[in-house]
DNA sequence: ATGAAAGCGCTAACAC
DNA sequence: GTGTTAGCGCTTTCAT
């Protein structure tokens, strides 16, 4: 039997007082007459009452939701930082309302589907966001605040990883180690993170004066870095060191390098990661990466975030945060 | 400058329709002149307007949202259920409300939550359920479904993996490899869906004749089974075989036998996992495990979740799917 | 096919 | 401190 809901009038009305008093009881920071407090959370409990958000949101104009927006990619990488962006969110009082964005073409039924549900604001950790589409959040006034993404020509809120710092860091160390010949591993082209971080290591190499560094392509992740590694090792020389986009993929070119051309990291040639995710310390790999500071990017988001909710017109934000080096074991010594 | 949201109504006026014409407009199989659908079209687009979602669902009382409570350990283990959740529900036009629940004090604000929101459904992928709760999502007439959780004493939707047969098949296989003594890892004890992967193994263990098989816990992760491995081995003979609740701590098992006791798995031991995650076929490991069938769960989930929905009454079902083992090269051949 | 009017369950402003 | 009233932006009858 699907039965009605139960409505702060019905609570009023047995509770013999008024629904605006049942409103306040159930609002912080209300002055309600001990009395009457009691006297209305005793009925509440007794008939299931809770407040329709639903109600609340239409006239507050609050919906008290965030819209956080992943690709399906950017999840496979760090778990950790839904649940973190969930808790810091919920601190504040909000929800997460989840959307996942995995091809361009999808934005615009994305951004209507936003507008609709009226959200506070939104954290964007999927790719395909270009000025363009940021001016709509503008228009719609709409906070946003992505999360290690560049976009460029745009002055968005933006929290991301010192890649550039994390990266002439970790190629210092392969160029102090004598390497001469290098191999990049970049994520997919569509990433503006995989591109960063290729053009870092691309142009700091040339800056060291290693010319013309080869790139090959995979899609983050483990099997695409192997394949990728296979066919052009195939074809080329083995270069000293691969400089791999992300640890997943620093993870299959150290397996590839063992299973099918018998070169053992770090003995026979060096391979360096990014991200510091948790398998990057396992035994068998021990991989040289930089970590991304999740916690303070996940709460510098919410924070800008809720700064915005606060104060629309407040001027856009930068924050970089500086990653870890990891030294683990993937470095031969020279 | 805050700008006041565009209605229905202000698009009414400018069209010169009736607000109800525009609200027809924006409802699927609702017959409108093409003129008039045409006219409304264009000046709400013009004027940026979108329905607004929160005063839809005030009427309909239906919030168009589902809510999936995860713990952090299950997004952990399986991200990608959570992209496909959010998948198969956008299909029947729902989104993700995102809850998380890691220990069993936070449940009761949760739920709290959870009725404020009006979500339409629940999808519970995290630990702490007993029957008390469950029965006020009857009392508050909210369809949940549990994902892998085994609840006894309710009888509750439920989507859930052929553990049973799973565990039986592998250590079917250890047995035949003439493996005599055993070693359990099981994952924390206020997991529902640990406690039932210990009981099976144990269980069938013992009709195998072989008894008193020792459990050691971990909390699912690499780090703990190594730990608990390293110390149970420092006091206790070696076993033939190592029985892990999941892959990740059979991975852990592999890299601290391999690092801290020079034992190589499979040559001078063997072990199982459970789950089937990307890293269990990596080079290194290649643990023969039983790979959960998260494509038909997840699908499996949603649409018990929207029959219920559909038709509150019907009665609970549980949709049991059988994993696929797995023979990777992780036991040892007799 | 279209418009007028009622009302979903709450908050906010006002009077007492 | 408490009650009254007027909406928030839609959907849903019910006339026309």
């Amino acid at each position: 039997m699907k039965q009605k809901r139960v409505t702060s009038y019905d609570v009023a009305r047995v509770a013999g007082v008024s629904q605006s008093a049942v409103s306040r009881v159930f609002r912080p920071g209300f002055s309600v007459s001990k009395k009457t407090r009691e006297k209305v959370i005793a009925t509440a409990n007794e008939m299931g009452y809770r407040p329709n958000a639903i109600a609340r949101m239409l006239i507050t104009k609050q919906s008290g939701m965030v819209a956080v927006i992943l690709s399906s990619q950017a999840n496979l990488n760090y778990p950790e930082v839904l649940s973190e962006l969930n808790r810091e969110l919920a601190l504040h009082n909000k929800r997460v309302l989840l959307f996942t964005l995995d091809n361009a073409e999808e934005l615009d039924e994305l951004l209507e589907n936003i507008w609709t549900f009226q959200v506070d604001g939104v954290i964007a950790l999927a790719a395909h966001f270009d000025s363009k589409s940021l001016n709509l959040f503008a228009k719609h006034s709409t906070p946003i605040v992505l999360y290690n993404r560049h976009v460029p020509e745009s002055n968005a809120n933006t929290v991301c990883c010192n890649h550039d710092k994390g990266i002439k860091q970790l190629i210092d160390l392969l160029h102090e180690a004598n390497h001469k010949s290098y191999l990049i591993i970049s994520g997919p082209t569509d990433s503006d993170v995989a591109n960063e971080r290729r053009e870092i290591a691309e142009n700091y190499l040339q800056t060291l004066g290693v010319k013309d560094t080869p790139v090959i392509y995979g899609d983050y992740g483990y099997k695409s870095a192997r394949d990728a590694l296979k066919k052009w090792l195939k074809k080329h020389p083995k270069p000293d060191a691969i400089i791999c986009s992300n640890d997943a993929m620093a993870i299959g070119v150290i397996d590839e390098l063992k299973e099918n051309f018998c070169i053992k990291v770090p003995d026979d040639m060096s391979v360096v990661g990014f991200d510091g995710i948790n398998a990057s310390s396992w035994y068998n790999y021990q991989i040289t990466t930089v970590q991304q500071p999740m916690k303070q990017l996940t709460k510098a988001a919410v924070d800008i975030l809720m700064e915005r909710i606060e104060n629309p017109q407040a001027a856009a934000e930068v924050r970089v945060f500086t990653g870890s080096l990891i030294e683990g074991n993937s470095i031969k010594k020279s």
